[in-house]
Formats: C-alpha cells, sequence, structure tokens
DNA sequence: TGTACATCAGTGAACGCGCGTTCACTGATGTAC
DNA sequence: TGTACATCAGTGAACGCGCGTTCACTGATGTAC
C-alpha cells in the first residue's frame, strides 16, 4: 500500500518541532522535579500537565504514557551519573596495577556521591523493572557505563578474557551497588558517610588484590 | 482507670484461640503462595478471603491489614533462610582462619540457592521498605541472621573492634547481596547458576585475604 | 440443666479514593492553487 | 495576497478499573445465676 494521498500531507514545521522539544523537555523536567521532592509513588499525571501548562490529555501527544516518561528521566538519569564518571575519573592514570585500582576505588566513589546526591532518582532506574523489554537505547546507555569499570579492570587483571571480564565488571559493580544501596537505606542505622566510602574502597581494593 | 466491668468480659477459650491461629496460619500460607505465583503485585484482599474460606471483612479480624501480613510473611522468609543457614553451614569448622573463610562462603551460597529457589518471596522483603519504623521484633530477626555472617568474620579479621566488625559484616552481607540481586534479575542477560556462585565465592575469599 | 444476657466472630455490600487514559470537540497551523 | 480545505495540537470531562477498609447486621459462643 503505497500512501497515494491526493492532498500533500501535513509536514511537521521547525517552529512545531522546536516546540515538541521544548514541552518534552519541560516535561522530563517536571517529573524530575517531583521525583526528586516526593518520591515517584506521588508523581501524577495531572500534576505534571499543571507544571508545564498543558491540559491532562496534552501529555500524551508529548510521550505515549508515563512508562515512557520514565524510562526518559530513568536513562538521563544513567547518562548524568555516566558523565560525572567521566569528569571525576577519566584524567586519572591507569597505566600501572596500582594506577588502575585507584581509579576503580575513584569511580565506586563517584557512584556514591551520585546517588547519595539523586537518591530519589537514583532508586527510581532500579524501581523500573516494570516494564520488563528494555528498549535498545536504554542497553546501549548501560553498556557504555560499564566501560567505565571494564577498562580500568583489564589493566588489573590482564589474564581475563572478555568474557570473563564482562563478567567480574558485573561482579564488581553489583557489590559495590549493594553496598551503596543498603548503606542509603534510611530503615536501617544509618552508617557514617565517611565510614560508606571508606568501606567502598575497602572492598575494591581487596577484590583487586 | 480499672477496668471495672460489673459483668465478667468474655475470655477467649482455647477453642478459640487455636481456631484463630490456625486461621493465621492458612492465611500466611496463602499470602506466600501467591506471591510464589503471581508476584506480590498481584496479592488482593479478596482472593486472599477466598482462599481461606472467609468473608472479605473477616481478613481484619486476623490481621490488622495488609501490611501486616506482609510483614509476616517477610519475617517468615527472612526465618526460613536463617534455618537454611544453620543447618548447612554451623557444623563446618572455623577454628582456623581459612576453615572460616569457607564458612563464610558456605553462608554466601545458601544465601545464593536460598533467594533463587524463593525468588519472589525474597523480593518482597527487600520491597517492604514501605512501613517505615520497622517493628522491634523484625529488627531482632535482622540480627540473629547477621551472626551468620559476623562470627567467622570475627574469627578471620580478629584486630577489628566490635563496631568496625559489625560494619564489615554489613558491608560483606551488602556486597553478596548486590551480586545476587542483580545477578537474579531477569532484565538483564541471564548469568549461568554455576558462574555466579563461583563469581560470589571469588568476592568473598577476596575479601577476606 | 435452663434461661437471660453480653460479647465477639463472621458477613458482604457499600464506601472512598486514586488515577491513567481516551475521545469528541475547538481552534490553530499548515498546504494547494 | 486570499480562499478552501486538511491536518494536527490542545482541551478537559468522562471513562474505566482496581481495591483496601469499614460497618451495620446475624448468628454463634461464652458467662451468670
Amino acid at each position: 500500500m503505497e500512501p497515494t494521498q491526493s492532498k500533500a500531507p501535513h509536514k511537521a514545521s521547525a517552529r512545531t518541532q522546536d516546540r515538541r522539544q521544548a514541552q518534552l523537555e519541560a516535561l522530563i523536567a517536571a517529573a524530575e522535579k517531583r521525583i526528586c521532592d516526593n518520591g515517584l509513588l506521588s508523581l501524577k499525571a495531572r500534576d505534571l500537565a499543571a507544571d508545564i501548562g498543558v491540559a491532562l490529555g496534552g501529555l500524551y501527544n508529548i510521550v505515549a504514557d508515563m512508562d515512557a516518561l520514565l524510562l526518559l528521566v530513568s536513562s538521563r538519569t544513567l547518562n548524568r551519573l555516566g558523565e560525572s564518571a567521566t569528569e571525576r575519573t577519566s584524567h586519572l592514570p591507569m597505566a600501572t596495577r596500582e594506577e588502575a585500582i585507584e581509579r576503580l576505588v575513584a569511580v565506586a566513589h563517584t557512584y556514591l556521591d551520585f546517588a547519595r546526591k539523586n537518591l530519589p532518582l537514583w532508586r527510581m532506574v532500579f524501581e523500573l523493572r516494570v516494564s520488563s523489554p528494555l528498549p535498545d537505547w536504554a542497553a546501549q546507555d548501560q553498556l557504555r557505563l560499564f566501560r567505565h569499570i571494564a577498562e580500568p579492570l583489564k589493566v588489573i587483571m590482564p589474564d581475563l578474557d572478555t568474557i570473563a571480564l564482562t563478567v567480574r565488571a558485573r561482579t564488581l559493580f553489583a557489590a559495590v551497588h549493594g553496598i551503596i544501596s543498603i548503606g542509603l537505606e534510611e530503615r536501617l542505622i544509618a552508617v557514617p558517610p565517611q565510614k560508606l566510602a571508606d568501606e567502598i574502597a575497602w572492598l575494591t581494593r581487596a577484590a583487586c588484590r
């Protein structure tokens, strides 16, 4: 079936596209703000619509549904984490084994700082196990993040093949992630910030020895 | 204010108490079954009432509300984990440092097995961060579990004082927990079971060296 | 053993609330000629 | 530049669903004497 409309279809003008983009960004920003202030659970479509000055139904011209919006927010959060890691660790040397270990420690500490400063958003990323099949671009984002770990690790464990290295990077990430996520849980007795950083450094170094 | 009722109050007979107890156990069992089969999200009061042959309103004679029930299920799950750990590791020697390390590895593997075999229930335990202030008895349960880690660790790191040892036990737990919880996540590429066990053993040993 | 009475267990219909998504409609923005 | 027409953006009331908890009521189970 060729689209043989006798009349030419409407084309989105540049102005319209810009407006769409601006709306989408405003929507994401509003969602981030609300999640940071009140948590994911109290995020409502009606509030967001009011925040960006659009009628309720208008939201669905900007995003397909709430899940799509949350995925965008989650992805933006992961990207900001990646930028943090690049800024704070990419200049660190990793020519020697010792240097590579210290760089890994720095990556882990960046992760801790980020999680602490963006606690509600960071939690959201992991609570989003709902929409099962992660879209491709989101999976790509994750892979890019893993390089911050895999690259120093390659220097530290030169004997491992690519697969083993991937597995090991994931293990290390998961271990540090566990320490942070349990450490930042309010329910348990609060661990002093410095202590938490120390434990992470200890574990990272121990894993590399 | 003394309770000076002119008429003696009704006393729950032994038969009534037994019935209550049986109802409570049936309710918990039904909740566990439903969570295992369909996940926490599709657990409904109406279904549970039907399962145990009670009218909807009758549930609230057995438990105060759904949260209370979930807390009971969660606690039962943690206790079963504790029993598993006792059965499978308490006979292992920990006189020497090497023995203590292997015992810790066995504890970690018990944890992995338990999480795998009770995945939905195990997840529930950690998703229950809702009702903020954990009751006392639940906190006690947690402490008892931590001993499975703290005791071998005391042999392995004899120089640490009590507080540092507690922190270290928690770090180690959190690290292994992270590896398991990310490893059992469906979303990411599935890690072969044996590989996961190997990684956990590796990390545990590395942390103790 | 029997009667009067109090209390609690059990019932299920109704309450109450929340909230994402749709849809018929209007007004604005574009194209064709 | 102007007119006719198509399309899409934007609106907000209404839909639809879900579900925990309450509450007035009944029947059973206990106590007092």
